[in-house]
DNA sequence: CGTATTGGTTCGGTGACCGAACCTATGGTG
DNA sequence: CACCATAGGTTCGGTCACCGAACCAATACG
C-alpha cells in the first residue's frame, strides 16, 4: 500500500500482495478491467469512485505492471487501460473472493461464469466442471443472473447485461437516446 | 467495509466480500487465525497493528461470523478468537492471493504449503500436486522457506518457524529467557 | 503490597478518501 | 465563430479511518 504505513513487519507474500492491491477500490478496478472495461470514464461511472482516487489507482496499477496505458487514438488524444498478464493472474483470487462473497453474503445469484467451449459452469477455483481443465480467463463467459437489476442507470452496467467474454473490450452504447 | 462509504452501487459478490474483509489489516488477521493464532496479544505482536484497530477488526470479524470469540479460562477471564467455517472458507482466496504475491513480487520462497498426508506441495488453488485432491485446510502443513528471517523478534514469528499444521492452535513460548 | 500479564479503551494528530468544482484539449453544431 | 459536449484529468476543503502512545481493569505471582 502506498499508505503512510505499509505492512513492513510482515514476511509474507499475502502481505506483499495486499500492499499492491489492498487499497480501497483497487481490486474492483482490476475486476472491471477483467470484465473488459478500459476507459477512464467507464471505470468512473461503473464504480462510482471519486475521480482523484481513480486516477491514483490507475497510476499505481500501471506502475506495478497490472494495467497498461496505451493510446488508442491520436486526436483527440485518448488512452485506455488494458489489463496485463500480471493483472490476469489475479483472476483466481477474484474468483475465489467472489465465490466466498456469494456463498456467505448474497442471497441471489448475480452472475454466472461459464466455460465458453462447453457452456458448463466454473468450479470454485476457475476450473470447468465438465472438462475439468482450468479455464483460461479469455475463455470465460460472464452471464447475468436473476439477482441483477434489469435496468441499471449507467451504460457500463447495461453493457454488462449481455453475456460477454472476459477481457474482450466493452462496447458502451454511444450516447443512448 | 464499515467505512463511511461502502460499495453501495455495486451489484457484485466481490464487492460484497470486500465490504467485509476489504479493510486494512482484516485479511491479515484472518491469515493469522488460519495459521493458528488465537489470542489478542499474539495478533498484536505478530501483525504490529495498532491496538484499537485490532480490537475493531476482531469485533467485526466476530460479528460477521468469521471468527468466534470464546472463553478458554475463567479466572482470570481470557478469551480467544477461533476461526469458523466461514473464515476457513477464505483459505482459497488467501492462497491465491499469496501465490500471486510470491510469483510477481517476492524473490525468495517464504513458506511452503504441503499436503500432510503425502508431503507434496500444494498447487495454485490448494490442491495436492501428487494426489490431485483439494486439501482440506486442516491437512495443510506450513513449512518455512529459505527467505524467512531465521531469528525474528516476536514470539509468534518464532513459533511459526517450525513446520505446523494450519488451524492447530499456536503455542507461544512462555516468556523466553 | 507491588508488579506482571492479558485485553482492552481513550485521545490527539495525520493522512487517505470524499464530493464538487475547475481545467485542458478536441470535436461537433448552428 | 460561439457554444456546447466528451474524455481525462487536477485542485481543494472537509471528514473519517488509521496511527502511536498513554491509560485502565482484572487477576495472578511473589
Amino acid at each position: 500500500m502506498a499508505l503512510g504505513k505499509d505492512y513492513a513487519t510482515q514476511e509474507c507474500s499475502i502481505a506483499r500482495a495486499l500492499e499492491i492491491v489492498g487499497e480501497r477500490w483497487t481490486l474492483l478496478v482490476v475486476r472491471d478491467a477483467l470484465y473488459g472495461v478500459r476507459r477512464y470514464n467507464d471505470f468512473l461511472v461503473h464504480l462510482g469512485i471519486p475521480r482523484a482516487v481513480l486516477a491514483a489507482r490507475l497510476q499505481t496499477l500501471t506502475a506495478e505492471g497490472i494495467l497498461e496505458k496505451r493510446r488508442y487514438q491520436q486526436s483527440p488524444p485518448r488512452d485506455e487501460y488494458v489489463v496485463t498478464e500480471r493483472g490476469i493472474a489475479l483472476w483466481p483470487t477474484l474468483r475465489a473472493l467472489g465465490l466466498w462473497g456469494r456463498e456467505h453474503f448474497t442471497e441471489t445469484q448475480l452472475r454466472y461464469f461459464r466455460h465458453a467451449d462447453c457452456g458448463a459452469d466454473l468450479g470454485p477455483y476457475g476450473e470447468c466442471r465438465a472438462c475439468g481443465v482450468v479455464v483460461p480467463v479469455a475463455d470465460v463467459v460472464m452471464v447475468p443472473g436473476p439477482g441483477l437489476d434489469p435496468d441499471p442507470a449507467d451504460p457500463v452496467s447495461r453493457a454488462l447485461l449481455k453475456p460477454k467474454r472476459l477481457l474482450e473490450p466493452l462496447e458502451t452504447e454511444p450516447a443512448t437516446a
